[in-house]
DNA sequence: CATAACTTAATTGTGCACAACCCAATGGTA
DNA sequence: TACCATTGGGTTGTGCACAATTAAGTTATG
């Protein structure tokens, strides 16, 4: 709007000391944001008994049922050493059971009790208090996530 | 899909399978962002023996010189049962040193070792490091940070 | 001066993230 | 059959984040 997008050389002219701040503010802006959403979920989940990390798991139950560990940590990119102690808790919370596949004894199917399931209905109206937490319109959400998808595959590739 | 872009009503109308899949991906966009930073940060870090929030520290110490711990906490919005140990870690690796301050008992201030204050040199070409990898644009790193900032704001209000 | 209220760090406890490792089951191959 | 790499879970260790508590020092107020 204000300048028409440089086409020339993108930031590698500017001083260390302004790359600095800029840096400083990306990452921080981020986890600043982390950090907010960690303290609205907390109070919208502190009846549930649930930690946020935990509410995404039995999300993952809620919408496909019996999933193996290997299975959830895939969707919410969390490996073992996460998420076993994780269900752990979650299994002696009596919302979910774990159970060796028969098939494969390697494997372990994760799945809801009946009050994990029935957890469902009292996490139903969670969403919408974050996302009216967000206080962003539903276009800016999309671009912000298209912008994140994008940070977030350039900063895997570099890694 | 079946209205187009309202201008009115925001997205208290849409249906809470919906939000809950809008909803899903915000916060989660914002965690694969954040775990992307933590990776490329980790590798750009590795030699100077220093993890993310440490280097952090680092910075405000490179800075702003001498602090007390609360203003590096104010700084870093990381409270003291994060800082102390995070802070005697950086200790005993011979960064810095605390020590109380002789006006007011109770405050512990921060200060640089001749070894920290020397790894600020092998520090200088991280930032740019960073920025690059993320494949951003300065126009959109700022349209990023100002979207992050008011999602900050808006999140914190309603923590 | 004495006491209450406040401030600053540190400590403790819980939980998440990730790396490095171990173990058992699996599946392929010689 | 015996061998061996792979796979799925688990455990351990390190480090970060945050809440709650404690301890010690400072300031305000009677």
């Amino acid at each position: 709007m204000t300048s028409p997008p440089t086409p020339g050389p993108d930031l590698t002219d500017l001083p260390d000391t302004e790359l600095l701040r800029l840096d400083h503010q990306v990452c921080f802006s981020l986890q600043a944001a982390s950090r907010a959403f960690g303290g609205v979920y907390r109070e919208a989940l502190k009846d549930l008994g649930l930690t946020y990390p935990q509410y995404l798991a039995m999300m993952v139950l809620w919408e496909h049922g019996p999933l193996p560990v290997k299975m959830i940590g895939e969707r919410l990119h969390l490996d073992s050493g996460t998420l076993s102690p994780l269900l752990k808790r979650l299994e002696s919370a009596g919302l979910v059971r774990r159970r060796r596949s028969p098939e494969d004894e390697r494997s372990v199917t994760v799945h809801l009790t009946e009050a994990g399931a029935g957890l469902r209905e009292r996490a139903l109206p969670v969403p919408r208090t974050i996302l009216g937490a967000t206080g962003l319109s539903v276009q800016e959400v999309l671009a912000l996530q298209e912008t994140l998808g994008r940070l977030t595959e350039s900063l895997s590739r570099a890694g």
